[in-house]
DNA sequence: CTGAAAGCGCTAACAC
DNA sequence: GTGTTAGCGCTTTCAG
């Protein structure tokens, strides 16, 4: 069949062991016999096979990346960022999706197990303590990435989602805003939720009522097409608001597109932020204010403090938040 | 340590080889027999381990994908329609971007060969010699996805861009526009030279002298930006082109955008027409009229077309080509 | 229908 | 520096 490191060895006059050596990079062998063996590698055309050394070594190289929907632009910013640090690092990326459904994302999370992956990197929205548990007893490490659970235990890269709401809400607040809507992303979802407990605490704090904001709230689903009902429900309104904040992109580019559709102007009639940064924000007209939540770092940050546990590196935070920023472009003025 | 096989034979008072077969499904065991292993697996919480199984049956169930970069919206749905088919067929998927560069495409062809993956999606740009033979010696099958070969002999699964572009000018004539501008992808890229050359043909078939079309030539790099850069050059020209076309939808917002930035009418004065039909082209305004080039299926395609020819089955043709159509929105009227 | 035994291709002590 | 020898955990003949 094909060779193996027992043909490479007795084409070089050496045992298995000094070639295992060899394509491992040990410095214990002497130039000469390296050499032998390199030529007989070539000579044969040799590739190691990674599944025999990874059962003898119990490493596979491999990482497990479980994420939401790769078809997701935010989603694919952050499956590139694992990546590239993944292929730094000679990592190999098993990559699946679970359509946020808890099930599926146990299911492949021991999926991935059996495959002994070396650690894995995981999206999704709520943990439960049944996602806490499968974590616990898989005897690898879990990096969270762009979600929040509220364990301190596990590792996790996020950006401060109540924070930037707060600041973004300052920020509009700044420019002489009146009443701000706020689309929300699904609630299942801890980092949405901490966006929306922001929105409600900021306007608690200057002295609103629930009822007076509850109008202010719309509940979207992430999707384009809801971010065209957002902007009908708003347009609806007895007081429309001045700005809406939208938690996600696409959701954005919705609601400006539903806006104009009915002849509305933006900014100057109503304001529109969007969340996330995707490329898409450079994609419309107006171009859209969003707040940056760097999905490509976030993944390669993740992906980077996996190696660093993987690699027994000392690691003195296991909870990574990155900065995140508001990017003022033309859909505020 | 973890327990394996061999604590669930003696657990439930049978042989190693009794277990396997009803973890493998094999009818051959007595229903008594059989739920004694299964109660044995459910008390010992036992996992079968991947790498083991792979080693001694040579059979990963895993695939390689490699793609140019995952973090392109179009290649996303590539990538989702694989592992939609993958999973159904309880395949994982080892995944790579290769940045389009031939000799990442090669490492990263050989480095998954080393992974016993057990079969290969490739999306790439040209196919060379260098592929064609890599992808040979490999004992296994390899599928070109969304990616044109000369070659008869290599698996693929393909819209035909020549007829598409050939059809969308016959399109775009039939609603009566004159002089039509054509945006090119990277033309290292075969399905790219062929939309460029049924560009080509079809004004040559129309009378029209190289020196005549050339003008109406811009080459794009399949981003916004350059779309942006294509507008201001056909707005330049002393005859602008009444339709510009497009070779990806990507650019051809940029394209829209760029002429609406100058403040030419989108398509009252210059119409648009994109290709791919991602899903930017809804999230424009005007909406964007575009050649459907369905990634999605091209990638469950190809995973399903991958897992006949991994399990025997009976195949017809290897060479699969997809349906294009032409979808009209606001962007042509 | 079930068990024994021989590997799959490589790593990792342990000798020398 | 290099070789010997056990496995890693499972599948797969081959018997019976």
């Amino acid at each position: 069949m094909s060779v193996t490191i027992y043909d490479v060895a007795r084409e070089a006059n050496v045992s298995m062991a000094t070639v295992s050596r060899v394509i491992n990079g040990n410095t214990n062998v002497k130039p000469v016999t390296r050499q032998k063996v390199l030529d007989a590698i070539e000579k044969l055309g040799f590739r190691p096979n990674a599944v025999a050394r990874g059962l003898a070594s119990r490493k596979t190289t491999s990482v497990g990346v479980i994420i939401p929907d790769i078809s997701n632009l935010f989603v694919a910013d952050l499956a590139r960022g694992i990546e590239d640090i993944a292929t730094m690092y000679k990592y190999h990326i098993i990559l699946s999706s679970s359509d946020q459904q808890k099930t599926k994302e146990i299911d492949l999370f021991y999926n991935m197990l059996e495959k002994q992956v070396d650690g894995i990197i995981f999206m999704g929205t709520a943990i439960t303590d049944e996602h806490v548990q499968a974590f616990k007893q898989a005897n690898i490490p879990v990096i969270l990435a762009a979600t929040v659970a509220d364990s301190e235990e596990l590792a996790s890269v996020n950006i401060d989602y109540y924070e930037a709401i707060k600041d973004t809400l300052e920020f509009i607040y700044e420019n002489g805003k009146g009443a701000t809507g706020f689309v929300t992303s699904p609630l299942g979802n801890r980092s949405n939720e901490l966006k929306k407990e922001a929105y409600l605490d900021y306007w608690k704090n200057e002295g609103k009522s629930e009822s007076d904001i509850e109008p202010y709230l719309f509940d979207g689903d992430d999707s384009y097409q809801s971010g065209m009902k957002a902007s009908e429900y708003f347009l609806g309104l007895e007081n429309r608001p001045q700005t809406i904040l939208v938690s996600s992109d696409e959701m954005a580019l919705g609601v400006i597109h539903g806006l104009q559709d009915q002849g509305v102007r933006v900014p100057e009639e109503i304001a529109v932020v969007g969340f996330d940064n995707t490329r898409l924000a450079t994609m419309v007209r107006p171009t859209l204010s969003t707040v940056m939540q760097p999905m490509y770092d976030i993944g390669a940050v993740s992906m980077r403090l996996l190696t660093k546990l993987l690699q027994g590196e000392e690691v003195e935070e296991k909870q990574v938040t990155l900065p995140h920023r508001i990017i003022e472009r033309d859909s505020t003025k």
